[in-house]
DNA sequence: GAAGGTGTTGCATAACTATGCAGCCCGATG
DNA sequence: CATCGGGCTGCATAGTTATGCAACACCTTC
């Protein structure tokens, strides 16, 4: 039995089923015909990435797909972007039509701290950065955000 | 000092610190003048939905995004979906112009086991369904996904 | 104000996880 | 073949977390 075969059907364990503990997950290896003990698992999980979660009913292990669809949103924002100008004292993003508000919505929850607030129309965003000195760095980093989907092609 | 403010605290120190375990996290609310026991903070991290992840570093706290940026993205796929219509033995999305790659990319990861395979063009996306029978029942869902973002507004 | 609810906490500890260590396997190297 | 080194594992256990229980605080109702 090897390692990355058993690491497809732990993966597979914990998606179909409410896994709560390492030694519930041998129990599952053990009737799938596969034995380990909870060492080995536990390194498993932290290999694979498997994250454990308290909840009301007890613990539960779950894949982490957090990373995934953050890059899968930060690649779709970067295609909604179509340019990024700024005059000294607002950046003004150009995005596809009715778009903005999306794109907006990214920005104030990923963008860094140096945005101050953001408002939408239907393909314009106005960002106010926090500090004017620092508005070219923070406009760069925006149109980086729409390049990058660009180069990635 | 309220449940509240801990909770908002801690939901700060998790994201600037890299905190490794619950005595950990003690420490630092101590720091920041709040007291309290392991046990609140066991109880305190499930109720913010806090995860704990093994790394080779060791484990590690961190808060749970993975469901903000999956309605996120699921948001924004529904909007570039225009229009589902399927002929009996294919599913044809439009799709924004551009976007049909990404919305088959969604599709993909986290359409259900219903979906045998996707291809994308431009603004178009053919959707081979795994069961004929099924195909009114999936075309649905795909269109409810393209639907629920104009019913939110 | 007594009685009963609901919500929050600490204590103690049961339950569970992570990891140092030793052993094994296997392929590469001398 | 002997030796070395890297990868993987189980064992034992240190380290960490979750939770039953009792206590307390604060409502509301009678």
């Amino acid at each position: 039995m090897s390692r990355s075969l058993r690491h497809s059907l732990i993966k597979r364990l914990v998606q179909e089923h409410a896994v709560s503990s390492q030694e519930e997950l041998v129990g599952l290896l053990h009737s799938e015909g596969v034995e380990c003990t909870q060492a080995t698992l536990s390194r498993d999980l932290r290999d694979l990435g498997v994250v454990r979660k308290n909840t009301s009913d007890g613990p539960i292990y779950l894949l982490d797909r957090s990373a995934d669809y953050m890059d899968a949103l930060r690649r779709v924002v970067g295609m909604e972007i179509l340019g990024v100008r700024h005059n000294g004292s607002l950046i003004v993003i150009r995005t596809l039509s009715g778009r903005a508000e999306g794109v907006a919505a990214y920005l104030d929850v990923n963008g860094d701290q140096d945005i101050l607030g953001t408002v939408a129309g239907d393909d314009t965003v106005f960002v106010a950065p926090v500090d004017l000195a620092k508005i070219d760095e923070l406009s760069s980093q925006i149109r980086a955000l729409g390049q990058e989907s660009r180069e990635d092609a």
